[in-house]
DNA sequence: TTTTTTAGTTTATGAGAAAAATTAAATAGG
DNA sequence: CCTATTTAATTTTTCTCATAAACTAAAAAA
């Protein structure tokens, strides 16, 4: 409020002119100013500035239907930087290299158990898997303007520290640091619903959007916030909580210790558990049940078993109980569904919608859209490079400067 | 994000500085040089077109440690602007004016049963409480700056639109616009709990603090949000219901249709309700049972019967669930409990605190103060005026130039 | 006293954005 | 085909506004 942010102006100008191209896409430099309430002029100094640095690009004219000159679309030039992305799990390590505009340009699984070797051989992983990535995406690694981490738990991403993870018995070290450290390249740490969410709101069905939630269903189910166009972390950089808000206090234990956490319901695991139940109470025989993932049990149900059906639909009205507290709490613009078991599709968000419209007042859904994005396998790595774009659309300035120098250096 | 405020770059700067002299009580020119990253020179400036609006004063000098010339202590001028605050609740409308520091000069409780007469009457009330409050506190109704109004339901403040509220079956008629016209003079309308979290963010705890969470135990329980600084109001302008988030899907019946909600247990209603139950059952026993009021059942518990503590015992844990669910998605710097019956003090607050440090991960409570601020009758008008002074600080030249020319209007 | 230190003010300068003027590129119409 | 008109984009000029630097004011220390 108080503090009026001191970086240089051009700097601020330059990057929201970047955000405006980058939210629509393609975009005329007459638009950019009606929509910025900047002049012309200074438009053109800036997008001149942006095209000398070869961060944008002159693509074709609009065909008007009006005489008068036309105007000339300028869009990303995807190619201009080059981003990594780490997502560190407990069984594995995935990598992806991606551009400009988040497009993945390779990716990597590495299995690995994370947690019971030192955070030193972690950063080893991650370093080897860096390198081959960039190399199979034909990246220099001095090219790479910027390294993404998504991981488990919380995570103040000013500090790099991390305060808990489910990963490490304790995580004192910095791995952001770690990596930094090897690489000299500028490196960012978040949890990884953040993560997802920057990808959202960058790349994704949040773009153009100031305010919106994010909800990942994967093993457990995680939250990002933006608010006000920014990624809400709160006072410890540890907030958007939500898988362990409790909606019965009488339900089943959950891993974190409480009782009937939405997450034990509603999540990959909780939904496992209720199927993993339904078996040993001789509700529902399957003939490899014990060997069952969570991708079987989806096909299953979409087939029409009815059990399975009966486990997700449950599910799913626990979570509308726990999304419809969210759209009392934060009535946003929109809230997105995503994570890896979001392809289950309209077996969860069905019955979650239905519940959802029944408990809320309409008011509360009258400027809301519930969406649904579509998983891939590599959006959790997708979502930690993004991490590093954000960066860059920051201070594209500043990016561009330091690679200069790394290649002046290295030369 | 992307669009650039275009207000006139002065007033922004004299609501900045106006803002730390507020915050801070009392201030000198170099202070407020160094906390807003301003040079001395423009402070100078700045400060002196607010002292020759006569909306700040030059107070005693600091007896200074050190030697060279002392600093001027700059504060706020609270005679420089008065302004009305309206509550309008079921059975009664309450008053205040205030002055511009929101000290209350005069206040007003009109019984009315605000629901059974057209909204025509009840702007009828408004006028006649704001003129007669407005004379014992010896101001003249021209140099009412600006009047807030506060009401409970789902309030849109920027269009004035009442989506929803308990007061009336329909509520079309837009009653800003109704006060606002008969006055000719500013007038601003939010939700209740959200002019109270006004009240606490400019002028209670909250003063200083960018990210806090208001909770408050009235007959219901009502929550406000400020993020970033900002009252936040969602895409709707109705954010922030908290009372109704499901904590026991097989709990009691709740006023809004579902079961187990918080405010089931944890408001003023829930708690006489559970009275009455344990009357009816014959746990408990009073003899003018019947009469019994809020502030009765407080008193009594606070003597030390059993059964009442015990209802606020559990009142208190259901409620620490949800403040849980709460800090856990805000990891908010500050929780502030307050509201009519925020008076019950540890009653209530001791079992939430117990549920809630059982329950959360310690990270979540590390930079997370929950404080209680006292009740008073006229908090709820007072809040309301609050409405109006956040605007006045917010463009103060505008407010200045506006009254000169009703006062040259009417003379 | 005089010197030193710090607060606050005035003046001079410079950055940066917009307005105005100009150039560029298109269409419509004769 | 040429000219007028329209709109886009650019260049030049102007102006606003914040800062830096110089200066004045007021205090304590020497």
């Amino acid at each position: 409020m108080s503090h009026i942010a001191r970086e240089p102006v051009s700097s601020m100008r330059q990057s929201s002119i970047l955000d405006e191209i980058r939210k629509t896409g393609l975009i005329s430099r007459v638009e950019i100013a009606e929509r910025t309430c900047l002049s012309r002029s200074l438009v053109t100094n800036i997008t001149a500035e942006l095209l000398e640095k070869r961060l944008i690009v002159e693509k074709e004219t609009i065909v008007s239907k009006s005489r008068g000159r036309r105007r000339v679309l300028l869009g990303l030039n995807p190619g201009a930087v080059s981003v990594a992305g780490v997502k560190v799990s407990a069984f594995q390590v995935s990598f992806a290299v991606t551009d400009f505009e988040a497009g993945v340009k390779s990716s990597l699984v590495t299995p690995v158990r994370t947690g019971e070797r030192p955070v030193e051989f972690l950063a080893d992983v991650i370093e080897e898997g860096i390198r081959h990535c960039a190399k199979t995406a034909k990246v220099d690694i001095a090219d790479i303007a910027g390294i993404g981490i998504g991981i488990p738990g919380f995570i103040n991403s000013s500090t790099g520290a991390c305060h808990w993870t489910p990963l490490y018995e304790n995580c004192d070290g910095s791995l952001r640091d770690l990596i930094r450290e090897r690489f000299q390249i500028p490196t960012y740490i978040e949890n990884d619903a953040n993560a997802v969410t920057v990808a959202e709101q960058w790349f994704g069905l949040g773009k153009g959007c100031d305010d919106f939630i994010v909800v990942t269903i994967e093993e457990g189910v995680g939250m990002g916030i933006v608010l006000g166009g920014k990624l809400y972390t709160g006072a410890n950089g540890i907030a958007a909580e939500f898988g362990h808000m409790v909606i019965d206090p009488s339900g089943p234990p959950c891993r974190c210790g409480k009782r009937g956490c939405i997450e034990s319901f509603a999540s990959g695991g909780g939904i496992m558990r209720a199927v993993r139940k339904a078996c040993a109470e001789g509700l529902w025989r399957h003939d490899d049940a014990a060997l069952l993932t969570m991708p079987d049990v989806i096909a299953l149900a979409r087939k029409g078993d009815p059990v399975l059906a009966d486990i997700f639909r449950k599910a799913g009205h626990v979570l509308g109980i726990g999304v419809a507290g969210l759209l009392q709490i934060f009535n946003p613009a929109k809230m997105i569904f995503t994570g890896e078991y979001a392809n289950s599709g309209d077996l969860l968000f069905g019955p979650m919608r239905e519940t959802v419209f029944s408990v809320l007042h309409k008011a509360y859904l009258e400027n809301t859209r519930l969406e649904l994005q579509p998983w891939a396998d590599t959006d959790w790595a997708r979502g930690a490079a993004s991490l590093a774009l954000q960066e860059i659309y920051k201070s594209p300035v500043e990016t561009i400067r330091l690679r200069s120098e790394r290649a002046a250096a290295g030369a």
